[in-house]
DNA sequence: GCAATAGTGTCTTTAAGACACTATCAT
DNA sequence: ATGATAGTGTCTTAAAGACACTATTGC
């Protein structure tokens, strides 16, 4: 083959094939392809009161108008750069604060768990201290907290019941392999909250000196060389250490109870 | 309260929450509000020649036309009752068999990366016997299996490559605390193959007689009887137990080797 | 019998479970 | 001093790691 002509050849069909995707891009309309409802949802546990709470909003339109679902919605394209974006920009509506903890549950989708036709939201599963956002929640009349523990009795929007189960799942089984109960916890911290945290996530007791030897194997925290009086012996106070991230255990808790 | 006038008044509420529900769904447009270009991709993992690959495909449009990518894309909301079915078509359609493992892996979403605009894919992660869809896979040339530690090497279509590595990390992870690599192998096998499969995703060896223990604990598999010639001691064939789930062990294997 | 692969026995190691023990505080 | 809560010491247990051992096959 004469090298002129493939050297040719090759740069112009490099230029066709630039030319066409330049001008399929150009006339790429969106809004041709049938496409389903897209909305982002947020479970956003929180602990007080010896419960284990999850954060409900009361839906101003329809769908489920005047029902109880989880505090989420659309993609805003010009704000938020992923869904990621969404579900923090929905939290920090709704609580005022960034919860320090947020990581995507699961997408649900299907063509009949919206009334409106087929759609897909992507859950994210966050943790907050009560405290952090309790004065934003009780301001408002359309948002409450849901012990979780009365799910069954209360009707929710879509399939929102499901979802808050699948998110109970995900952070029952992260509490038995790290600590991410702390992060249900103030900036400051005593073991025996992190303990009491654990105990109401798990449903159960734990082993206090487990806890202690996972704590102290994590890396993740630091002494303040504060204490909290509690009544008897002072509790030493703790606080995660800055840009460390969170210790996965090669174990499990509570090897006995279910898989 | 005049009770009938309360009855009246609750009955007449009802009447209308619905009506206005009932207009609001008539009326509902779904393509007024713009939304995300919406796709489904898969990661499919395959063992062959002591090497873990994926499944790509050769892209036959625009964007990133003639470019190496994942098999997937858009969901066929009257064929697909969730984007899990959209999955399994894809996966049917370029294998031509149900792959024995399909699970949600995550949702990658964002402004960037797809040039058309703001875009989101739910990708899910597979695993099949190479020998169960060699002959399909062979008789085409728009797919091809790339083994992965010549993900390096290859440029991949949108943030694919990206995608592939947290399917890696999941494989990875969870051949660790559960016998996945079985759904990688023929229906019948031995337990050699169970442990080459699991070295070969992990990277490393593992004891024989861990991965024996395991696998006599899982309660997953029941004996065929019969056996397999290897060049020396004949093996014994197992299979996997009808409708019986995964098992999951509360340690990992490795522990020393990261987090 | 020998080489090769399949499969077992059993000791060591690791980290959790159990629980008795000591320490520190308010009163 | 006492009682209550915080925190430690240490033995037991469960399951993995290590590795030597026996079993079965083709030649």
């Amino acid at each position: 083959m004469d090298i002129r002509k493939f050297v040719l050849t090759t740069v112009l069909s490099v230029h066709i094939v630039m030319r066409s995707e330049e001008r399929y891009l150009k006339d790429y309309d969106a809004s041709r392809f049938a496409s389903p409802i897209v909305t982002v949802d947020n479970v956003l546990f929180s602990l007080d009161n010896n419960e284990l709470s999850v954060l409900l909003v009361k839906r101003a339109n329809h769908p489920y108008q005047g029902a109880w679902g989880l505090p989420g919605g659309f993609i805003d394209m010009t704000l938020d750069e992923s869904t990621r974006d969404t579900a923090l920009r929905k939290l920090v509506e709704k609580t005022g604060v960034i919860p320090p903890w947020l990581e995507q549950l699961e997408t649900f989708s299907g063509k009949y768990r919206d009334p409106r036709g087929w759609s897909l939201t992507t859950a994210w599963f966050a943790l907050i201290a009560r405290t952090d956002c309790q004065p934003h929640i009780e301001s408002v009349s359309d948002a409450k907290w849901l012990p979780t523990h009365q799910l069954t009795q209360q009707t929710l929007a879509f399939d929102h019941g499901e979802i808050i189960t699948h998110a109970l799942n995900r952070l029952r089984q992260k509490t038995r392999y790290s600590l991410l109960p702390v992060y249900c916890l103030a900036e400051e911290f005593t073991l025996t909250q992190l303990q009491e945290a654990t105990e109401i996530i798990l449903g159960q007791a734990i082993q206090r000196k487990s806890l202690i030897r996972r704590f102290e194997a994590s890396g993740m925290f630091e002494d303040t060389g504060k204490s909290k009086a509690t009544g008897a012996r002072k509790a030493r106070l703790y606080r995660r250490k800055e840009g460390v991230d969170i210790h996965l255990f090669s174990r499990n808790l509570l090897n006995d109870t279910a898989g």
